[in-house]
DNA sequence: TATGCACCCTGAAGTCACTAGAGGGTCAAG
DNA sequence: CTTGACCCTCTAGTGACTTCAGGGTGCATA
């Protein structure tokens, strides 16, 4: 299987794909008389593997570890657990993050009733001078 | 007022508006004798208003949009309605496609029963021949 | 046989918004 | 006169890719 191929059944860019063996998460495969890349069903479970992973969010370093884990068939599976339940509560912080910053924009722009830039509340609330976001969670942002 | 003053008081790192001032964000400042950055009070209201911007997840670019918009004080306030409502609605898709996630990673945490990798329903669930996420959203991922 | 085209290759640089580090200079206090 | 906080420039690193330049391969068609 070409690289082409892998990357349209897994759904990732061949540019990706490459990129993936590049930093060691994916191994070289062999190949054609031509240099091209001859990938087998291996590579083919392994990246898919890490498209799902990466599809629920976990980062390629954690998606190292739970290849690593899922290699290791003695290990404890509740490794994968606190992986995924620490992966969890990063998403449950970025969802209140958002949220909080949803609603700090959202009654910025309710606030705004048209007319000329000189008299338009959202420039106001970031001008000098107006109270800074309550709820601004300031030197950690959005990671 | 010196760099470490005005990084303070805007809750800023010395050397993020160091990079404000090389990406043309912020205007280079007088210096003093001692080739120190010496930062007047426009300088510090203009960092004020890129901060408070950044803290409500603007990006550098709709902030320097947001800066210029700010300048043309005979502009139309709904160009700023307009990239405060974009910048909501990127919000909102964010928060949908969070909780999407949240869901599938929940479910698959909860179906983990403990015992060894082999039995591991999350590993499963990440392997090949299991069922992709029926909701992930291929393609584009946590821009 | 030539030529076009889709596909593949490498290596380097660019993206975003900073952050960190090396290696040094300035300035006020003790 | 030394200590220490602060400042300077320049460069490189972060994550997870993407883009680009400059080519090579392989197959079908004129």
């Amino acid at each position: 299987m070409k690289i082409g191929e892998m990357a349209r059944v897994t759904s990732t860019r061949v540019e990706t794909v490459r990129y993936y063996e590049q930093i060691g998460l994916l191994p070289p495969p062999a190949r054609t008389a031509g240099n091209y890349r001859a990938y087998d069903e291996d590579h083919l479970a392994r990246l898919s593997f890490i498209r799902r992973a990466r599809d629920l969010g976990f980062s390629l370093d954690a998606v190292r570890e739970l290849l690593d884990l899922a290699n290791d068939r003695i290990a404890d599976c509740a490794a994968v657990d606190a992986l995924a339940s620490q992966h969890l509560a990063d998403i449950d912080r970025k969802m209140v993050d958002l949220a909080r910053l949803r609603e700090r924009l959202a009654s910025l722009i309710d606030s705004c009733a048209g007319g000329v830039i000189t008299d338009c509340r959202i420039l106001e609330a970031l001008e000098p001078g107006a109270p800074s976001g309550s709820t601004a969670s300031r030197g950690e942002r959005d990671a």
